[in-house]
DNA sequence: GCTGGCGTTGACGCCCACGGCAAGGTCTAC
DNA sequence: GTAGACCTTGCCGTGGGCGTCAACGCCAGC
């Protein structure tokens, strides 16, 4: 088949199979006329690299599951270097987890701290303030300039 | 003070200060040979952009925590649109956990699958790879969630 | 005067996975 | 013979937050 039908049938566009195989990832054969011509392997192996696109793998971190399915094993993942990828990644994405979550946690503590002082400041006295500023400044909202 | 100066007392770059002001961040006075000058005012706003940045909000995000400081409030998240930026970067963030959290779940579960089927495939004989891949077909055993 | 350390603007590079367009070649159908 | 659907290569654009020159101006010290 030719590009064209191989992006319909996965659900991709022309570009992205020129895009890989100008990274080496997704090779064409041609025929007389230039044309890329891909066959159903071919297929699976696109297949293989979107689903972990879909994962959020990078291409690079794809290419050993395609080594592998060219080389003949019955799943991309049937490979150790696709394992070692396989829990790279699983580290990857614990790390980033518990970053993203200790960030959250910190907004969310800045915003209750900030809505707490807004509420303090806005219906009763200036009294609350005394432990949350440390030293006085301009008080309330000052005419703005512009 | 000049910019190098404010860079060092950030612990940030020129560069950087340069990009806050052509993005309309951060805007400078200048001296009579075209020299940015800054005073400490300044280096409060920079220093709110900066935690805010090193907690992964963009720039234009900081915008309003910027916008508050220089309006004259206490704090950049003395105003209504600073606290709103805090709640939508907590949904977001709330969101790009659980997805990437979805995600470390099912890479987990195919890197057990896959070590699983290459433990089975070492050792004895291949005969547990009847039930595994009975016909050509990419058969990984997804969950199939949905 | 000359060196060196500051400053200025402008422009390109980077990363990543493509999208979009241009200018052309090729094949099929009518 | 011609429309139009497909294909080719090549190059620029995208977004975010800068890094890295390049080429020049300003100023202090010796």
């Amino acid at each position: 088949m030719r590009i064209g039908e191989l992006a319909r049938r996965a659900g991709t566009t022309t570009r992205t199979l020129r895009y890989y195989e100008s990274r080496g990832l997704l090779p064409a054969r041609r025929t007389g006329n230039g044309y890329r011509e891909y066959d159903e392997e071919d297929l699976r192996l696109l297949r293989q690299i979107r689903i972990l696109q879909d994962f959020g793998f990078g291409l690079e971190e794809t290419r050993p599951f395609v080594e592998c399915l060219q080389a003949g094993h019955p799943a991309g993942d049937s490979c150790p270097a696709s394992l070692d990828v396989y829990r790279a990644k699983l580290a990857e994405l614990d790390a980033v987890v518990a970053r993203l979550q200790a960030v959250r946690d910190e907004v969310a503590a800045q915003l209750a701290r900030a809505e707490f002082e807004a509420a303090a400041d806005l219906p009763g006295g200036p009294e609350p303030r005394c432990e949350l500023a440390p030293h006085p400044g301009p008080r309330p909202g000052r005419p703005d300039p512009t």
